[in-house]
DNA sequence: ATGTGC
């Protein structure tokens, strides 16, 4: 496979066999992944292959494998050309993103409270893979208004104020969801996880702000130095996978009627414009809107335990998914074209003034945020002018080993010990979860940040250090 | 990511 490096971060991949468009790797040689260890090059190639397929196959700087597309994947359809929409280039964990909120007190202030408040988020936030949630509904139909409302429906019932809405991307809520398009396995699976973390690279952390490297954004999102922040990355559960796998499931199915194929069985996928696509949208919307509340309902578990041991409130900062496809225009060859744009593992950047922007962030751009790996920093971004991939960046560090291989090579004894003496408070649930999220395991979140304003897809506004975490 | 497998 042909790699050209155009500059030190962008790498273009020419189109060769069946490929419709090139791909193009926004990269340093360090973080470039090698054909033997990840075969995720090879998936952006596959990517290119499908109908209506538009500009270039994208990875971001965290690239790694992924089913079907890769996690730091970007690709973008034609709707009006015979584009399709894939299951598999938004993932299972539909609309998993990030959620970070802002503390009225300061790193000194927090002190020696930091494991009294770590204590109460332990016993508070739910985690883990299994029941347990911060909401018990009452039923299906209670469900339904979920799925419909997002972080509306959780704000209207009590969970939260009509600012938090307008820190979340598309107001806490998406259009077009259809319940009855959601299955009813899904519906069990989802009834009772409104509310709760999950496992894997999910988590609550407290952290704080160690660097401002852009004063200006940092002030308009409520950011300055040395403050305390939650940080919460979550998604939409067994809800959210069970949406993914029966959709998969009902376009394998009619791929040969619409005369599609593809060169991986997990690139299933159907026209936009079909019935099984649009409705695969519909029950996309409604797992996001999922997502959306289930981040809303533990910002209010945060609080209640920042209330009560620092009589601080958190202000939300920003809510923004990395696990989506939606419908958006954008110039192609000169014309304005509507796109179905999937992120998998990728975050949208809008620019400064762009007309989905709140109006007092237009100024800035979108609020970025990017969760590290554990132990490490996280990052807060903006989205910049003329960037090259359908305004999107990074998602996080990026794993370079499997969980298997990570949990093989570390001890989660040892890596909580190393945490504690690095002064991080850790509340696990699993000793191998914890050993699956070794940093070791991870990518240089730093060389992923650095990689990616380099190709300019984003700026960098600050940076976030753990404190506290809380982990599924 | 995930009732961590068809």
């Amino acid at each position: 496979m042909e790699i050209i490096e155009e500059n030190p971060y962008r790498f273009r991949m020419p189109a060769h066999g069946a490929m419709r468009v090139p791909g193009i790797v926004f990269a340093s040689r360090k973080l470039l992944p090698m054909a033997q260890e990840d075969r995720s090059l090879e998936q952006v190639a596959n990517v290119a292959t499908l109908p209506g397929i538009v500009v270039a196959s994208y990875a971001m700087p965290d690239v790694h494998w992924g089913y079907g597309f890769p996690i730091g994947g970007v690709a973008a359809t034609d709707i009006d050309a015979g584009g399709v929409v894939s299951p598999g280039g938004v993932g299972f964990d539909i609309s998993c993103g990030v959620r970070l909120l802002a503390a009225g007190v300061g790193r000194a202030e927090l002190g020696s409270r930091l494991a009294g408040l770590m204590d109460t988020l332990g016993h508070t936030v739910p985690r883990g893979m299994h029941r347990g949630s911060v909401w018990q509904l009452t039923g299906p139909g209670q469900l339904e208004r979920v799925l419909t409302g997002g972080a509306g429906y959780a704000v209207e019932s009590g969970h939260g104020v009509a600012r938090d809405l307008d820190r979340c991307e598309d107001g806490g809520r998406v259009e077009g969801a259809d319940p009855s398009l959601v299955s009813r396995r899904a519906f069990e699976r989802g009834l009772g996880q409104v509310g709760s973390l999950g496992s894997g690279n999910h988590f609550l952390e407290v952290q704080a702000v160690e660097e401002v490297y852009d004063d200006t954004a940092a002030s308009a999102f409520g950011l300055h130095r040395d403050q305390v922040c939650v940080m919460i990355h979550c998604g939409s559960r067994g809800l959210g996978h069970q949406v993914c796998t029966d959709y998969v499931r009902s376009m394998e199915q009619v791929m040969s009627r619409y005369d599609i194929q593809v060169p991986d069985r997990q690139l299933a996928c159907a026209p936009v414009e079909s019935p099984e696509g649009g409705d695969y949208l519909r029950a996309l919307a409604a797992a996001t809107n999922y997502a959306r509340a289930n981040r809303q309902l533990l910002t209010a578990t945060a609080r209640r335990a920042f209330e009560a041991h620092l009589g601080s409130g958190l202000d939300l900062v920003y809510d923004v998914s990395h696990n989506l496809a939606t419908i958006e225009t954008h110039e192609v060859d000169g014309r304005p074209r509507r796109l179905c744009v999937h992120r998998k593992g990728a975050t949208r950047a809008l620019p400064p003034h762009h007309p989905d922007l709140p109006a007092d962030l237009a100024g800035t751009g979108q609020p970025t945020l990017i969760p590290g790996t554990m132990g490490t920093a996280s990052y807060v971004l903006a989205g910049v002018a003329g960037s090259p991939a359908f305004h999107s960046t990074c998602h996080g560090a990026g794993r370079t080993r499997s969980r298997h291989a990570a949990a093989r090579g570390v001890s989660g004894r040892a890596l909580r010990e190393e945490l504690e003496s690095h002064g991080i408070a850790v509340r696990g649930t699993s000793w191998k979860g914890l050993a699956e999220e070794a940093p070791s395991a991870y990518k240089d979140i730093t060389a992923v940040i650095e990689a990616s304003e380099g190709a300019r897809l984003c700026r960098k506004v600050a940076r976030l250090v753990p404190l506290g975490v809380v982990k599924g």
